[in-house]
DNA sequence: CGTATAATATGACGAAGCGTCAAAAAATGT
DNA sequence: ACATTTTTTGACGCTTCGTCATATTATACG
């Protein structure tokens, strides 16, 4: 049976590469199932035999991609440095792999709608919801962390999980925002991933997560989070942008 | 002509009209060209005269939203308290309209997105630019007020489009997670909406725009915001909750 | 008023994608 | 070698999109 089971999978992950590869190509209007099979060289029908729509494969590549958004934010996680540091790490994971994959994170978005997810098989759903709690757990272990190290005072409602929300929509927010076509420029504005950073921090301040921002310079932490959690990512971003 | 281009913009408004209860009624899929031209009771043909894709009539919805969305803005602008009571009622208005109007909100949210709106005319994507023009200038009138009154210290660089777009990118990320299928409450959370209303204080407080909140409390202010700027919008909004 | 011309509306049509399913092919068991 | 189960295939029906030649209606003018 495990050398069926073994076959089964690794196909899904053929048909989960080659419909990333698409997507990445010819976005996701260029995304269709003739499409996939023509590339993985097997019928339309195979490919039904594993995902029963377009929306159980975008489930697919989002579990997956949510799997590596866990393994960078691991990193933060594990780092050694205080926890505003690895809070801040949180962050930047966030917009790295936003900017390293925007599609995919535009996936990711999408595929919390309740109209697309209603497409998708329980058991995708299920797993899904695994990973978004994988995600969201991190970030409350820090968080849990600083107050049990008194990083934080006790004093406040809702934490940790307002502190989380906090971080996660405006995180969240940004990465789309920085996407769409509004040309922000033009209305004077900076990026929004570059707001976030120094927002967050406000935020953090506001919660009173010691140290305050005032006491050290977060750009200099960027840098140093960037050499020390991200280098690889920092490198294919800058081919990535090399490249545009 | 000017009775032509009446009949002919009354039409385009009937068309919207049908395409916004067809949206309420039967969701993003339901909506197509054809279901439209049965309710008006005129051709297919006659609708594509007048938008030529299903993307230009959610950017035509999208637009009328924005124009809605701007008199609530319009509203807090105008509104008689301190400034920092002006800047909070903005971000009441934004959740009111994400909660009674969550198809449209979304509809706004695609419309952003660079793969719609490369299918939407020159002329209309203008016209989106524009409208959000209008918005974002209404948020940092308020800023800019706020500041020459000495309410925000002046020392801090990127205001106010940083506290413009700070606000922007929480209340947008809330608005969004909110009507996800994340089941927040199993992941022991409360709703993003309501996290959105304490995490901008938390935000206004870092730029220390005065008073802070620790001087008075937010949730009175928003009972008596609701009371004072959004009755209407409020009765609607317990109408709809008790349907559901 | 009638006719010519312009403007507008129509729905049949081809193209493309979705998802299904009976039949063909391959794999497995005996 | 043959029977049975599993997997693969691509033709098919269905839906929607967007187009366009034709039909209809409105307007201008003698």
């Amino acid at each position: 049976m495990t050398r069926k089971q073994r076959e089964l999978f690794e196909r899904e992950q053929l048909i989960l590469d080659s419909a990333q590869k698409i997507l990445q190509k010819e976005g996701m209007q260029g995304l269709t199932m003739e499409r996939i099979a023509a590339d993985i060289e097997y019928s339309k029908g195979t490919v039904y035999n594993h995902f029963s729509s377009k929306e159980e494969i975008i489930s697919g590549i989002s579990c997956r991609c949510m799997s590596s958004l866990t393994e960078m934010f691991g990193r933060a996680r594990d780092y050694s440095g205080s926890h505003r540091e690895r809070i801040a790490a949180i962050g930047i994971a966030q917009s790295l792999y936003a900017q390293l994959h925007p599609l995919e994170t535009q996936n990711m978005q999408i595929i919390k709608s309740p109209a697309i997810r209603e497409k998708v098989s329980e058991e995708k759903q299920l797993r899904l919801f695994q990973q978004e709690q994988n995600i969201t757990s991190i970030v409350l272990e820090i968080v849990r962390d600083a107050i049990n190290d008194n990083d934080i005072p006790k004093d406040q409602p809702h934490i940790p999980h307002s502190i989380m929300l906090g971080l996660w929509t405006m995180g969240y927010g940004s990465n789309l925002l920085s996407m769409t076509a509004i040309p922000f420029e033009k209305l004077g504005m900076q990026d929004p991933l570059e707001m976030a950073w120094v927002n967050s921090h406000k935020l953090l301040d506001s919660y009173q997560w010691q140290p305050l921002s005032s006491e050290f310079d977060i750009y200099e932490l960027r840098e140093k989070l960037y050499k020390e959690l991200f280098p690889e990512e920092i490198k294919q971003l800058n081919k990535l942008k090399i490249k545009i």
